[in-house]
DNA sequence: CATCAACCCTGAGAGC
DNA sequence: TGCTCTCAGGGTTGAT
């Protein structure tokens, strides 16, 4: 479930109820969902560490603890999910944090991930793991000039330059599908050919659909719910064969860096 | 530097 | 019902 807006719905969602406890411990059911530092040194360093904030930069939830951050990414199907009194993990919690109110009630926060592809990092330096990262979507410095300029610099197809997170952060493959729609952009297009107005046109799309992601809590496909409802605000994302909301074309799928891609074949013409 | 295939995994849904 | 096949919101790695 995780782009953006996912994330972000995850970080407000546990926020309230993690700040402010202390971990006891953490039970690491499947070792390689630690990426860093090794399982013994984990497990001794976060021991009797508060949560002192709970936020999300691009597609990481960022924890920070008293002396160290503890960065989860969902990658696929992961997810967060606080449990209260007695502790018996479910299926597919790869790390169950188990947790510690002043008052002395026990809860949990799971990271729960069926495919295993998320990660979990403990560090004292958070740039280590997102150093790389490119400009947040909705910040201030996230400018029609800045996009026009870096489009013009990379010589790539759009959709791909799009989801990759050190030149923008946060997209991923359903939110870039449904702004390059908005803005009229064939996913294929060279990110060189871009003019400075379709520039203004898709940083204006990038920054609406995202927005209209977290006001609905994300999106919520397959197995992997969490109670979002953008999916039924979808204008191509997944509508094979159905009508284009604009023109009433029939959206064509197809594959675009290995991501399966939906595109209005009336609206969004390569050139 | 850009592109692509393989890989990391499990499970849902389609087709037979 | 049950089997096989394809596909899935992400990202890394190594080859070309």
């Amino acid at each position: 479930m995780p782009e953006l807006p996912e994330v972000e719905t995850v970080a407000r969602t546990i926020k309230p109820d993690v700040v402010g406890r202390v971990i006891s411990f953490a039970d690491l059911r499947w070792t390689r969902t630690l990426a860093s530092p090794s399982p013994a040194l984990f497990k001794k360093q976060i021991a009797g560490q508060e949560i002192l904030d709970v936020s999300r930069r691009a597609k990481f939830i960022v924890i920070r603890l008293k002396n160290y951050n503890l960065l989860v990414h969902l990658r696929m199907s992961g997810d967060l999910r606080v449990g209260t009194g007695k502790i018996k993990p479910e299926k597919h919690d790869r790390v169950v944090f188990h947790l510690r109110s002043r008052g002395g009630a026990e809860s949990s926060l799971a990271f729960n991930d069926t495919r295993k592809f998320g990660r979990v990092w403990l560090t004292d330096d958070p740039e280590t793991v997102l150093g790389k990262l490119g400009p947040e979507p909705l910040e201030k410095d996230f400018t029609a000039d800045w996009l026009f300029e870096n489009l013009r610099i990379r010589k790539r197809q759009l959709k791909p330059l799009l989801l990759d997170q050190t030149f923008l952060s946060g997209l991923g493959n359903i939110y870039t599908d449904e702004c390059l729609h908005i803005a009229r952009l064939h996913p294929l297009a060279n990110s060189s050919g871009v003019t400075r107005k379709q520039a203004q046109v898709l940083r204006d799309a990038i920054r609406s659909v995202l927005r209209e992601g977290i006001r609905r809590n994300g999106a919520s496909i397959d197995w992997v719910y969490r109670g979002g409802d953008f999916q039924n605000y979808f204008r191509v994302y997944g509508r094979e064969g159905e009508p284009c909301p604009v023109c009433g074309s029939k959206i064509q799928k197809l594959t675009v860096g290995q991501r399966g891609t939906h595109v209005c074949p009336n609206c969004q013409r390569l050139r």
